[in-house]
DNA sequence: CGACCGATTGACTTGTCTCAAATACGGTGG
DNA sequence: CCACCGTATTTGAGACAAGTCAATCGGTCG
């Protein structure tokens, strides 16, 4: 049912897809490709409040209106549905409300997380969290988990990420470099990572799980 | 259906409604009073990642543990349902799952558009942003709308504002001294707080929505 | 009255921002 | 293949907003 609905969309790095305000005839998922939510004062300050990645729902159902930007940060592939017709199916298909609920719910506890990174982790930590959510992505998704060892490019520029940290890009870059220097990442070039270590780069990141305690 | 499956819970100011990690039994939502859900770090650091308020809805359908300590701040009234039956309930009512839906995007967006005040705003901009929202919802509820002069109490200690703006109880109380000072509120004791003019505050607060331009 | 809790205020410290300059990188055209 | 350009990034020096530590005040409750 919803094959036959679909059409799929194609974006360039940097173009905006949906601007805040705008009343937005569609909704869809992310295919390939990464998208950001900004969320942007009138003077011109702004605030990065999600990343969409691949399989990663965009829309409202049931909303009119969209609250806030969705820009395309790398080449972006979208499948979308119109939103008319989506929200048909919505109301004549309960699984379809309960699973976008749970989506739902998944993307609020992970806002809400990432609410304690910006009000309460200092940069360092910023980073490290950051780059934490980037690798465990890839840990799961690729073949490289030889050990806690991983590596992966960054799909935002720094000015990107201090977005999102809300921090400026030169703290974003200095940190970086402290990370590179005390061991915990390594680089080549700017923007491929290895990670040594990952338990090391999540108790830098502050969440260590593990239990890590530093005595 | 729901009126036979209530049941009502009270708790005392301080007190700890759900812990995080903990399995939760109940679903609910506040019926009066007010609490805080909060999520915490290994050192103690801890943020408010929301407010709960009044017909606010807590707990997650289809989701075993709780992510996030929830308190009440004042002393609370909770009407609560076995999650096992609400869950039945929402399977067998697709209404409901659609209404839980919206309620949950409503959330998803209240706590995006937080990550700008935390990440973004300066200390007198986040008490303002803080005080609109407590001003908002007492224009909504109450008489006093007298043209924009508004007055309500505080229902939070500086520290728990601290808490939700990310910022020390000292910084809360001090900006709170400014904003006094400037004349954008008065004060009656410590709690009760009067607004001689609602757009001023909107402004300090920085989401000039009325399109009001500091030329 | 005295103890206690929340709130205010002050003096000083510090992490991050701001402004500025230098450097590396990717792509383009000769 | 190389020189060149624009953009992304790094690095430095100084400024400032908010944090920290500490003292005081005010109200409430036993």
């Amino acid at each position: 049912m919803l094959e036959k609905m679909k059409y799929c969309r194609s974006f360039e790095a940097g173009q905006t897809v949906i601007w805040a305000g705008d009343e937005t005839s569609f909704v869809g998922s992310v295919v390939s490709g990464i998208a950001t939510l900004t969320q942007t004062m009138e003077d011109g300050r702004s605030q990065m409040v999600g990343l969409l990645q691949p399989s990663d729902f965009v829309g409202r159902p049931g909303r009119d209106g969209a609250v806030f930007n969705v820009i395309a940060v790398s080449d972006l592939v979208m499948c979308c549905f119109r939103k008319k017709q989506f929200e048909d199916l919505v109301h004549s298909t309960p699984h379809i409300a309960q699973r976008l609920l749970e989506m739902t719910l998944d993307e609020l506890d992970a806002a809400r997380e990432w609410m304690l990174v910006l009000g309460r982790k200092n940069a360092r930590e910023k980073i490290a969290s950051l780059l934490s959510i980037f690798a465990r992505r890839d840990a799961s998704s690729s073949s490289n988990a030889r050990e806690g060892r991983l590596e992966f490019d960054l799909p935002l520029t720094r000015e990107a990420m201090a977005n999102y940290l809300s921090l400026t890009l030169e703290t974003v870059s200095r940190q970086i470099s402290v990370l590179k220097r005390d061991g915990v990442i390594q680089l080549q070039g700017k923007r491929h990572v290895i990670v040594p270590d990952l338990d090391r780069l999540l108790i830098e990141a502050g969440d260590d799980d593990d239990g890590g305690m530093i005595v």
